[in-house]
DNA sequence: TAATACTATACTATTTTTGTCTACATTGAA
DNA sequence: TTCAATGTAGACAAAAATAGTATAGTATTA
């Protein structure tokens, strides 16, 4: 019931992007060394980061990243999204054939699961990063 | 940002003997069989719930187990809880050295996500057995 | 054309998860 | 009293997931 690294990694990298000029290019070795990110790692992760539009990659000399929306409109819950896949807290609320109940008959705990990951996946939309990088002043 | 196996299969463990009079006690065998989990990991399971005070064993022939309260005083946040231990999404929440701002300034997401970790405890703490095995009707 | 910076993907080490096994303690019944 | 049933305790092991590294290649620009 964890996030992991990668999604702490993610996050703390889009949060700083987020508090640079929109639109301005920063590289990977920066964001690792500012943030204390294994450098190599960072750089998986921000492919997935790019593969989701939530950054924009350069390649090049100057390259790096930068974010390719506002702050505003980038929320928590698609950056753990990003990194780890739609949220699924049981596997039997995504492989019915994990369900020990198979459908058989009405499964409580099955309905129970599910409100609550909807609970949290409306938490994490509520964030976005504009609302967060306020927060830190 | 899983519950794993061994807390599903508690969740079910409790239901099964929700379903059954108060005091009842059932063996790990048919409890298993019942529910399709291998019985050596439900033994391991059930001492788990035995110690966070959920269930009640019973050696020796005729032995088992029995809830220790009444379903309805058994929450969904107990048994996540007497399995996986208290409810942490974020190992710098529990733990500040992990925490990459050190307490050097506000941290934005570790303040969002103890408010998403609340907010579980909160909705998984509405949920208690009797209700659940109502719903199975 | 050479240096820079990201991409793609394979590889590896570590940790966690999901079990299994062996030895033992308790209980009830023959 | 002894034996079979049942849980306890903890070591062990296989498999999966996580976290991180390495190697080779592509695009960019000075």
């Amino acid at each position: 019931m964890k996030l992991n690294q990668a999604t702490d990694y993610a996050i703390r990298s889009v949060l700083h992007l987020s508090g640079l000029p929109f639109g301005q290019v920063m590289e990977a070795k920066l964001i690792a060394e500012e943030e204390n990110i294994p450098m190599r790692f960072l750089l998986k992760i921000m492919r997935l980061l790019t593969q989701a539009g939530i950054v924009e990659s350069y390649r090049g000399v100057n390259g790096g990243y930068a974010l390719a929306r506002n702050p505003s409109e980038i929320t928590l819950l698609d950056v753990v999204e990003a990194i780890e896949g739609p949220i699924a807290i049981n596997r039997c609320l995504i492989a019915p054939e994990y369900c020990s109940k198979k459908f058989s008959e009405h499964c409580p705990v099955h309905e129970a699961l599910f409100k609550l990951q909807q609970s949290m996946v409306e938490h994490l939309k509520q964030y976005n990063f504009q609302m967060l990088r306020e927060r830190m002043k």
